[in-house]
DNA sequence: TCCCTAGCCTGAATGC
DNA sequence: TGCATTCAGGCTAGGG
């Protein structure tokens, strides 16, 4: 499930191996998944150079020569990248072909992700009216505005800081591991948070997603990098899939419930409701 | 305006 | 063994 520290590494991999390609053809098998024109798609594409690959929160960003494809990989979205022969797969969707004869395999099992292609100058405009949030760094991510911002909201805390809005970039792995780490309980309304908690989520946020990424990701189910590498995340998490396992710090067997939709994990002595 | 939930989608796991 | 059901979850649209 790529979040953001996925989404960097997928974003590090592909600058390796694509940059200052050019698009010679686009073949898309999977029409949905194009959320723009799909002719445009298909007809623009092709005499692009790949200049620069960027990320936004989970939102993975290709800079051609004067357009901009952005490519979201939700649940299970994977590049492939393949110097010459391309394999049959059964779940590859989009593939964009390259003049040195390489092409880049865009594959999805449950067919979430989505690509849109954009003009430069929309980039800002699309993610100002998606309301994403601050990158998760001591630069962006400023303390006061989180303050603030949680003061208003009424949202348990794990909805809120998984709608992207607060900070950019959390899914529910490392939303999870973040409020364990703070000792909050997931199911705390925003408004009810002291400053100390806030103060702790923001640490904890920043500290994960920072270690995350130089973990290369989580490898759960299905995520690679686009060298077909597993990230070891995984083995750093404390909470997230530790069901009925004795909490780290105190012993207590680790909690899982479903909260707004979603399984959360959490340790009952640790992280108080009250 | 804010919050919650269903729906999208398919493979793996589970139950019978 | 094989079929049916449940679960996983990022994001959005729609309803309250």
């Amino acid at each position: 499930m790529p979040e953001l520290p996925e989404v960097e590494t997928v974003r590090r991999g592909l600058e390796k191996l694509i940059l200052g390609k050019t698009i010679q053809s686009v073949e898309v098998k999977y029409p949905k998944m194009i959320q723009t024109d799909l002719d445009a798609f298909r007809q623009d594409l092709p005499g692009q150079e790949i200049r620069a690959m960027g990320r936004r929160g989970k939102y993975l960003l290709f800079y051609l020569t004067d357009l901009v494809i952005i490519s979201h990989l939700r649940m299970e979205g994977k590049y492939f990248f393949y110097p010459d022969e391309v394999p049959l797969r059964k779940h590859a969707h989009v593939f964009l072909h390259f003049t040195d004869g390489s092409t880049l395999v865009y594959e999805d099992v449950r067919k979430f992700g989505t690509m849109e292609v954009l003009v430069p100058v929309l980039v800002d405009s699309y993610f100002l009216a998606k309301k994403i949030g601050p990158e998760p760094t001591e630069a962006d991510f400023k303390e006061p505005a989180f303050q603030v911002a949680l003061k208003k909201s009424k949202k348990p805390i794990k909805s809120a800081l998984l709608d992207q809005k607060l900070v950019a970039g959390l899914g529910n792995i490392y939303v999870d591991e973040v409020l364990y780490r703070a000792k909050v309980h997931p199911a705390r309304l925003g408004q009810s948070l002291t400053a100390r908690e806030a103060k702790a989520i923001r640490k904890e946020t920043i500290a994960v997603l920072a270690q995350a990424v130089e973990k290369g990701g989580s490898t759960i189910r299905s995520y690679s990098n686009a060298f077909g590498e597993d990230g070891t995340m995984q083995e750093e998490h404390q909470i997230y899939g530790k069901t009925g396992q004795p909490c780290l710090r105190c012993g207590t067997p680790i909690e899982k419930i479903q909260l707004g939709g979603r399984g959360t994990h959490f340790c009952p002595h640790c992280q108080k409701e009250n």
